[in-house]
DNA sequence: AGCGCTTGCGAAAGCGCTTTCGTAGCCTAG
DNA sequence: CTAGGCTACGAAAGCGCTTTCGCAAGCGCT
């Protein structure tokens, strides 16, 4: 709302270096057809009288947005957070704003919120957090970053591959395999999952690799118990209380994600069954309270700022004929959650 | 960067109307001046045709800028985390977009990022978090606000009583006050406190709702340890070093907030000091995983997510010639980690 | 010396919107 | 029946920037 009038304009500073206000918005925004020795001029004046642009006017008059859109499921969930923190300080580095808004893990809502997003135009869309499992919505969102992209926009997504564009993913298959060797490895035979929303690739593409453990042993996947639940905290205290009710020999727990992690704890640690020693449970992210849980949560790593770091810098290089993919790698995090099966 | 062309404009709904365009932006923006009749017809027709302001436009020509911007010290701390969950949630319902953004606990910095707002233009600023004991650059803060109001602009902090502008003030003094009180209560005399950086405004709350608590009892103040350490988890891992290294025989530990109170459980965990039987510990927020750590925190809850939402709220309203305070009340939550000291 | 190129810069045309100003048309009062 | 005042609407002037277009100067070439 600010009114004019005290504002410094692009004029001003065109008059104070004495060229026109042409060379000026050219010597700024780094176009050429200028001299590199007006240019630094006009650059040095504009730096000391404290110039900053007009967002608005540059952005209505044709130029690169500068802000970035990030949809999140839910910003306040440490996962999110995380990837939040790293989008925003990349952004702080190139100055640029970050717009921020939740999907709230609603595909059609979160379709609106990307419409929003480039209807209040956007030059960057970053989405975070799992893609859904409906070729729906799926292809709409799809079709809504082509055109997108078409315009000119840059997009890049956080562990979601189906939408063809560039793509930080993590590494869930190998992690979820790497949680179930790790609990196989320590004898556990009877394990269950506690698996977020059917409809969530990233909870498909974990349980893939968990299966793949118990297969790579030879042993029968198709018997593993998996309860599917919300992808949260709540949904992790329902999981438990369903597995140990259907399933009471279970001697490890796998929780497709932290959130469900803590959730089973709470559960185990309310019926007094004691972790590790009666029961096992590992986690999926290692979100930074991860290691202070109790007991300490044994868990894969993912490096969630270093993944919004790295979307953002993805959607910043020109953009490139085909989506590049940038694997996160991940690390098995063995903490105090998880031993052998008591005999 | 979308390029023209493709975008629905208003004189696209204007003619489709078959008003002018004058006739149509009246009507969106609520504007009088237009018979009623003529007002619904053009917000159908807008609605029909799916258009949406631009808001560059809109901004460039005076109007009203949608977007708010929200200053965190860092969003992936869960305090800030759930604050800015609750901003977004009232910015989504009333279809702002929020432009979010680090002050990293750095007074200049911040004031820089503030700068940058302005700048960008947006219609109203939320500032979360403590504020500083730096009179200089709490000074520039403020008048860079109010310069901001003046034109217009609207603002509210959250947690800093200083700014001369509307604010939500958490209950630091009461809630310092509780949490001492209850350690008192509980028969402890030989407590310490493990302090955030010093020139918080938080910190100097919280401590002086600690020290009326001791006084209230007629016990000295003064000889209170109080160590000054990062508001984070790895400063409370440094001050209960500390904390234990100079006054071995503490029973309690206040840290100031939940992550410092972490920091303080992690590291009597590694030194296998048992909580609470062999020392009390407690914090401060309330933050959503305060209930699973190990053991489950005494804290004083804080509605972040409801002071996000005031803030905005507050920020929204009309004007008020002075500034408004809300208060947001606090809870003492008494969980595992304080117990009577051991004789 | 004359031609076409490239290069460096300024003038001016928008970008899509809000808002001021002007002008019908209508109502009320004299 | 007309003067004055409303009300409902349209025309057009910007908001501050980017960019196209045009022009002048400088270059190498024939």
């Amino acid at each position: 709302m600010p009114k004019p009038g005290s504002r410094l304009r692009l004029v001003d500073v065109a008059e104070a270096a004495g060229v026109s206000l042409a060379t000026a918005s050219r010597s700024l925004t780094g176009r050429d057809g200028v001299s590199e020795e007006v240019a630094a001029r006009v650059r040095q004046v504009a730096a000391s009288l404290g110039y900053v642009v007009n967002p608005y006017a540059r952005t209505l008059a044709g130029g690169a947005s500068s802000s970035v859109g990030l949809v999140v499921h839910q910003v306040d969930d440490p996962y999110f957070s995380e990837i939040a923190g790293g989008v925003i300080q990349v952004a702080g580095e190139q100055g640029l704003m970050v717009q921020i808004c939740h999907s709230g893990r609603d595909p059609h809502y979160e379709l609106r919120q990307i419409r929003h997003l480039i209807a209040q135009r956007v030059g960057v869309i970053i989405i975070a957090g799992s893609g859904y499992d409906d070729p729906r919505t799926e292809a709409a969102t799809r079709a809504e970053l082509t055109a997108f992209q078409s315009l000119g926009g840059r997009v890049a997504v956080i562990g979601r591959h189906a939408l063809g564009v560039d793509a930080v993913l993590p590494d869930n298959e190998a992690g979820g395999y790497a949680l179930g060797a790790h609990l196989l490895s320590l004898g556990h035979r009877r394990l269950a999952v506690a698996a977020g929303t059917g409809g969530l690739t990233t909870v498909t593409d974990r349980m893939a690799g968990v299966l793949r453990a118990l297969r790579s042993l030879g042993l029968d996947a198709s018997s593993l118990p998996v309860v599917h639940t919300d992808f949260t905290r709540e949904g992790g205290c329902r999981a438990a209380e369903e597995i140990l009710r259907d399933h009471p020999d279970t001697t490890g727990i796998i929780a497709l994600n932290d959130a469900m992690a803590m959730g089973v704890l709470s559960v185990l640690r309310g019926l007094k069954i004691s972790v590790p020693r009666k029961m096992s449970v590992v986690g999926f992210d290692d979100v930074s309270v991860a290691a202070d849980l109790a007991p300490a949560l044994t868990t894969v790593r993912l490096p969630m700022t270093d993944m919004g770091r790295m979307a953002l810098e993805l959607a910043l290089k020109p953009p490139s004929a085909r989506a590049r993919r940038r694997s996160t790698g991940h690390t098995l995090v063995v903490r105090d959650s998880t031993a052998p099966p008591r005999r």
